[in-house]
RNA sequence: CGGGGUGUGGCGCAGUCUGGUAGCGCGCCAGUUUUGGGUACUGGAUGUCGUAGGUUCGAAUCCUAUCACCCCGACCA
């Protein structure tokens, strides 16, 4: 492809309104464009790099025994209903009725479609196992799209589903896709790690991450160099407090201070002189409408998953959704403002973690304005329903199998699989005979991989301040000619054959034939990220020698123009088999 | 949804406090110049100042409403 005629709308300066590198990049480099908020167009090399991605997903998944299907986006809200989903999803589902005002959702997923396939289609056990996956746009109404192509609210998704007649069966598909995800990510290049990761809405009771490793990513993982075990943090086994209170202890009679504009446990800590070992939080959550009072110790914050998980196993309490409470809900339900909430005289659930247990004499908000208590111990100031381990593992946490203490790592998300058993099989009635002719629903797995994210990804792990560096298996061309006179007749004849020989030989190679000065073609050459460069100027040319540039290492070698075509074929090629 | 911020030629910004002819840099067009790390110069085109109301002799500027985008939080296979 010519420069000249390929459209690549490169700027100089930043755009105002991305923060983060890849989308600063992406923008910049002309791959993408914005269309709407989370939604994003792709421009030809954009476009071109996220295919490349598709590619090797498909490439693997096929390897792997999985075929290859193409599901709607438009989705009947029936099939929705009879999971549950429809109610359950909530306004993440992008909602929208036909002419005669049927109900549809354009997909988030698509575990409802194959399950429907599924259940018509697969008519015996002999089947089994069958594999599908397919690329498709998927539409999220994310509260908050952010960061480019990191979390839109329409991205584009391999998504894979795998049927079994049993839970042996299904591990085994699993297994397969593990490893199959472990070459993909691999292929790309990425420095990643599978973590085991909660399961969420979608259900089911294994499950990994592929968390590509950056300081931007959106997830925290805990790993333990010890034993290897890695986490997402929700999800990271810690030892826990099992200190009680000491029997000894000397119980103080709870005692109101006033103390105006103290909100933060900061605030506590700076008023009281302590420490926020000291000080006990509570946070008011609303559990499917029902409010309950966590209380957790002022350093410690609260793991939502392990609190849904509580109070669903211990508790009478439904908790579809959970989420913390509005300042507003907080206000009436602890009759003072945000930040004087408090155990005490609540008339409503309070569950306290573990490590405020073997704690005496505490400070803890007065659900009054201006006002906390000190001296306050459970049992005696308030009960609690319950004592469990809620607390999201933070540094200086024990890994539960090495007893070492856990290294925390951000984590981009690319990758998700889960066993999901039977789940959506059950729902939706599709079951079969095993060999001793009962009828049980189907075993299922889905493994999905967010394509456009790891095109965000690769740049926030391979960029410098130049730009983009794409991994040869990304990047949109492999290789880029930069003439670099375009008056001189021998720089451009031996650009133009260069250009028509590594065509000739397969080779993905742009040529920058813009009548630019030099300086303009490097600058474009490095932000767009194309891995080799070669360029040809007239003082090289004197002595019969081109220039051989590495994008990523910016390492420059003469080479002789006789070579140069041989040479550059053999380093994509060792690139691409890495 | 709560908190904060920003909307001014294609892009990045100043001007707003204190109302009085809409500016700068980049890019774009024409030309001269230069030619291996975003050349220098000359000339030129491009704006309902996010939108709608209001106040005023007069509004980018003040007031009200509304929309869009960004950040933090809530949320999130």
């Amino acid at each position: 492809m010519r420069l000249s005629t390929l459209f690549v709308p490169t700027r100089k300066e930043d755009p105002a309104d991305a923060e983060v590198i890849s989308h600063k990049l992406l923008l910049r480099a002309g791959y993408i464009r914005m269309t709407a908020r989370g939604v994003y167009s792709f421009l030809p090399l954009g476009w071109r790099s996220v295919r490349k991605v598709e590619q090797i997903i498909r490439e693997e998944m096929d390897r792997a025994g999985a075929q290859e299907v193409r599901m709607p986006t438009m989705q009947p809200a029936e099939l929705w209903q009879e999971s549950g989903r429809w109610a359950a999803y909530g306004s993440d589902l992008f909602r929208f009725k036909d002419r005669k005002s049927a109900d549809f959702a354009l997909g988030p997923t698509h575990e409802e479609v194959v399950t429907d396939i599924a259940r018509h289609d697969i008519a015996s056990y002999k089947q089994l196992p069958v594999m599908l996956y397919q690329m498709q746009t998927k539409f999220r109404d994310e509260p908050r799209p952010r960061f480019g192509l990191m979390r839109g609210r329409e991205f584009i998704m391999k998504d894979a589903y795998s049927f079994d007649l049993d839970e042996a069966g299904a591990k085994k598909s699993y297994a397969i896709m593990r490893a199959a995800y472990e070459r993909i990510f691999s292929r790309f290049g990425f420095e990643y790690r599978a973590v085991e990761a909660d399961t969420g809405n979608i259900g089911g009771d294994l499950s990994h991450e592929f968390q590509v490793l950056a300081e931007t990513g959106e997830d925290l993982i805990a790993s333990c160099p010890e034993s290897g075990y890695a986490a997402n943090v929700e999800k990271a086994e810690i030892v826990l407090e099992t200190a009680d209170r000491d029997p000894g202890a000397e119980l103080l009679d709870k005692e109101m201070i006033e103390t105006p504009k103290v909100r933060t446990i900061a605030d506590v800590c700076d008023f009281f002189e302590c420490s926020p070992t000291e000080v006990v939080k509570t946070l008011i959550f609303i559990a499917d409408g029902q409010p309950v009072a966590v209380c957790m110790r002022g350093d410690h914050t609260v793991n939502d998953v392990k609190l849904k998980a509580y109070l669903e196993e211990h508790t009478e309490i439904s908790c579809n959704e959970l989420e913390l409470a509005s300042e507003e809900e907080t206000g009436k339900l602890t009759k003072a403002p945000v930040g004087f909430a408090g155990p005490v005289g609540l008339e409503f659930p309070v569950i306290v973690d573990l490590s405020v247990k073997p704690m005496v004499n505490f400070i803890v908000g007065a659900n009054k304005k201006n006002m906390h208590f000190k001296n306050v111990n459970w049992g005696k100031d308030f009960t609690p329903v319950g004592f469990t381990d809620l607390r999201m593992p933070q540094p200086g946490d024990i890994c539960a199998r090495s007893g070492k203490p856990y290294e925390f790592v951000r984590g981009i998300e690319v990758g998700h699989i889960f066993y999901l058993g039977n789940k959506y099989t059950k729902a939706l009635n599709a079951s079969l005979q095993g060999e001793d002719g009962k009828l049980k629903p189907m075993e299922m797995g889905c493994y999905g991989i967010g394509v456009t994210r790891i095109v965000a990804a690769s740049v926030e792990q391979n960029h410098d301040d130049n730009g983009i560096i794409w991994p040869m298996a990304i990047a949109p061309y492999h290789v880029v000619i930069l003439p670099l006179q375009m008056k001189n007749e021998d720089v451009v004849k031996c650009a133009e054959d260069l250009y028509a020989e590594l065509q000739a030989a397969g080779c993905e190679v742009l040529l920058d034939d813009r009548d630019l000065r030099a300086g303009n073609k490097f600058k474009d050459a490095d932000l767009i990220g194309i891995p080799l460069h070669v360029n040809i100027g007239s003082r090289g040319l004197k002595g019969g020698n081109v220039e051989f540039k590495v994008r990523a290492t910016g390492e420059v070698e003469e080479i002789a123009l006789d070579q140069i075509k041989d040479h550059v074929l053999g380093q994509i090629k060792a690139a691409l088999n890495k």
